[in-house]
DNA sequence: CGTGCTGTTGAGGACGATCAATGACGGTGG
DNA sequence: CCACCGTCATTGATCGTCCTCAACAGCACG
């Protein structure tokens, strides 16, 4: 069911400014900076930054009740939030892309874990010493609050997509690309499964794999291959009814700045 | 479509300790306390609570398009978070309690309002002020932090609970059930329409009323008057596949205490 | 060259939406 | 006091959608 295939990931503690150090400050630079907050302190967390190594995908990057003693960071990749039901069901919360932590908590439900979609690489923060980071940074802390709030409008969104399969899975789909583009991912061709789609949108697979079809027959997907290729937007977006606007927070609550000492 | 009689509401800034500010107070100390957060600092917030009014059923607390200068605290009834889509469909979001911010944060999405499913009565936070507050107390701003991150979480099994109506009605209802006892609402009688329930389930009316009445043969909502009374919570919760342990993050997540300074 | 995973196709059946109509109840105004 | 109206609950019939089961094709990998 699970391939526990890890490939990489000794934790390495030097002190120096390792490559994936300034990878991870780079991303959550520009994350929370896409969020309407500078975090002038984010240096602090380049020297506590440690190596989370590689997973392979399909493999668990957080296995169901780990409670982890570090935050785990995605630099690479695209991981999903899931839970495995009782009746043995995937059910995927949300996917992650570099920049989202993984598990900046640690996950009261014990039957949530973290999966790699395509290969992973990931960095890791200490608990106590990331802790002790956002107890000085006033910024750090509003930027983290943000994402918070970031993942509750998302998780809106996906609550009142409509409960049709072909709008259901362009709003999945339009969430993505959206995402992606924040971040600078150009390609729109998306690395998952018609299996990891119906987990996400709460669709058989098959019913996904006829829906997936039609879009391909409007031209809304390509039919070149068998991937996930979007090649029109617009009308994907029409089709999902993607708004899009609640994704972009920067400017809309920038004027709520709690906790940021003037 | 609305009936928008505000029932009362003139603002009051005496400094003197109003019935409504003692009240709102008390609820926020509950239900920060079930955060597992005892905010040693929350009696800064008495000076500042201004009387909300009261509002009838119905009627929208904030409307749609609404950016308030101050954030609303439920006192009393029941309200409830929704978008009214393109259609003219009413999409429910989340219910409201005594001690929930209807609005927190002023809400980016111009769909998205908060209307009273009871007669409401509110306590108002101008931002200024409650920014202010915030700023200075570490544990308010864990509290409210946390908050933010249970909505997460009940989004999350929103989106999990089975398509399936009968099982999807009764997740709802134990939700709700749950978050109830949580602030010591004894009574199983729920002011719900079904045409709440189907807003905020995603279903039809018609199939609603189907699903409610087959509860009711079950015996596990009560036949004897037309409103939603549950009778047999265990049933529920095991049609519902509900846990709720997810609502119970008093010392799951205490242990993280971020931004509380040791 | 099997083995496993993903994608694809067909057929049948369950479930929920829609349309339409009726009953029950409370409030309002003549 | 009663006729009228709006909201909510209820019921029946029909139709479309999506699930399930089952089988097979393509492809990567060992």
């Amino acid at each position: 069911m699970q391939r526990l295939n890890v490939v990489g990931g000794a934790g390495n503690n030097d002190g120096s400014v390792s490559p994936y150090s300034i990878a991870a400050i780079a991303l959550l630079d520009r994350k929370f900076k896409s969020l309407g907050v500078d975090v002038q302190d984010l240096n602090l967390l380049a020297p506590i930054a440690k190596d989370g190594g590689r997973v392979a995908a399909g493999a668990d990057i957080i296995r169901a009740g780990d409670k982890p003693r570090h935050s785990t960071l995605l630099l690479e990749g695209v991981a999903c939030l899931y839970k495995r039901l009782a009746d043995g069901t995937r059910q995927i919360y949300a996917f992650k892309y570099p920049g989202d932590f993984c598990d900046l908590l640690p996950e009261p439900d014990d039957a949530v874990a973290v999966q790699a979609v395509s290969e992973c690489s990931l960095a890791a923060f200490d608990h106590n010493e990331i802790e002790q980071v956002i107890a000085r940074s006033n910024t750090l802390r509003l930027a983290l609050w943000r994402s918070t709030m970031l993942d509750t409008f998302i998780f809106r969104e996906r609550i009142a997509s409509p409960p049709a399969a072909m709008p259901r899975v362009a709003h999945l789909l339009c969430e993505q690309l959206a995402r992606r583009e924040a971040i600078g991912m150009k390609s729109t061709v998306l690395p998952f499964t018609q299996i990891d789609l119906a987990d996400a949108a709460g669709l058989s697979v098959v019913h996904v794999n006829r829906t997936v079809q039609a879009l391909r027959k409007l031209n809304v997907l390509s039919s070149a291959n068998s991937a996930i290729e979007v090649v029109d937007k617009k009308q994907l977006a029409s089709i999902g009814r993607f708004d899009g606007h609640y994704l972009n927070m920067p400017r809309l609550m920038s004027h709520w700045t709690l906790s940021v000492v003037h």
